[in-house]
DNA sequence: AGCCAGGACAAGT
DNA sequence: ACTTGTCATGGC
């Protein structure tokens, strides 16, 4: 992969990218490392190779370079987007923790649907379930290698056939996505251009996806970085930390505040403290409780 | 074994 | 406008 052969790229100036923390923080969940920290996943129909070494991306397997510098979105200033929240002491502790997270420019069917499948699931299950449905309804591509399925097969399928991959009650909610997607009732385009929320109530229109699904559609697979999602562990960071609310001057980049918050509170050792007091506040209600009835 | 998960929704205060 | 129960499933 030394050179730029015919789908082989380079990136020089990643600007602080790490493939861990970017691909492994929630946003996505078609990305696998193996054992050399090198990483492979599915962008449309292509699977492709990532190696980072020394600050350079090394790709392999893409459509063109254009279609990497946007998935990476290496057109955004993230240094200067950084130093803007680097004014927030608790931003800053996030940033430090995993300064390598950039919001990917998905695919906005794909995050739809998979936001759909997020919702009261953790994020192992996610997985499981996005490949279980790619493996069932998306074009094979490679060996043992599926495209995420088109809104058309989804749109075409029953909800007893979505239901095969044991998403539980969110089947039913998928096919809705599907069908309006295929017929132009939900359009990306629109959604787009709408203001945040006419553009949250827009995607709500569809059975199953309330405001934290549209936000993560928004910002995930639309790039609107004025997206807030907010899952139980933003709330948690926001109880904690920003007890009223993301500082105004952040909303234009509220998303990419977001995620930096909800990979630190979720995983950064410095915030187990939050994570343990929670569950022992959970228990102690569970037995007042449980002292009541007696 | 039981609690919880990148929620949404309806029904009840 | 806020709480609560329910939904299907499996990771930990």
């Amino acid at each position: 992969m030394a050179d730029e052969s015919s789908n082989s790229f380079i990136f020089k100036d990643t600007e602080g990218l790490n493939l861990l923390e970017t691909l492994d923080c929630g946003q996505c969940f078609r990305w696998h490392m193996d054992e050399n920290g090198n990483w492979k996943g599915i962008i449309g129909k292509s699977c492709i190779n990532l190696n980072l070494s020394c600050g350079v991306l090394y790709t392999d397997g893409g459509e063109s370079r254009e279609q990497l510098e946007d998935y990476f979105d290496f057109n955004l200033n993230y240094t200067a987007i950084k130093e803007a929240l680097n004014e927030y002491p608790t931003l800053k502790n996030a940033i430090s923790y995993s300064s390598g997270i950039r919001i990917l420019k998905q695919d906005f069917f794909e995050t739809l649907i998979t936001f759909i499948l997020s919702q009261n699931n953790n994020i192992p299950r996610i997985k499981g379930l996005v490949e279980a449905l790619c493996h069932n309804f998306g074009e094979q591509i490679g060996d043992n290698l599926y495209a995420f399925p088109d809104d058309v097969t989804l749109a075409g399928s029953t909800e007893e056939e979505i239901a095969k991959i044991k998403c539980g009650f969110r089947a039913r909610y998928i096919i809705d996505a599907a069908r309006k997607v295929n017929q132009g009732i939900v359009n990306p385009v629109i959604a787009a251009a709408l203001p945040l929320e006419e553009a949250e109530n827009y995607l709500s229109q569809i059975v199953g996806v309330g405001k934290k699904v549209a936000d993560c559609t928004l910002l995930f697979g639309l790039h609107r970085l004025d997206a807030y999602p907010v899952d139980v562990w933003i709330k948690r960071a926001q109880k904690n930390f920003f007890p009223n609310g993301l500082p105004l001057e952040l909303t234009p980049i509220a998303g990419i505040a977001q995620q930096f918050l909800f990979n630190y509170i979720r995983t950064a050792p410095e915030t187990e403290y939050i994570r343990i007091a929670e569950k022992e506040l959970k228990k102690a209600e569970k037995e007042r409780k449980k002292a009541v009835t007696l």
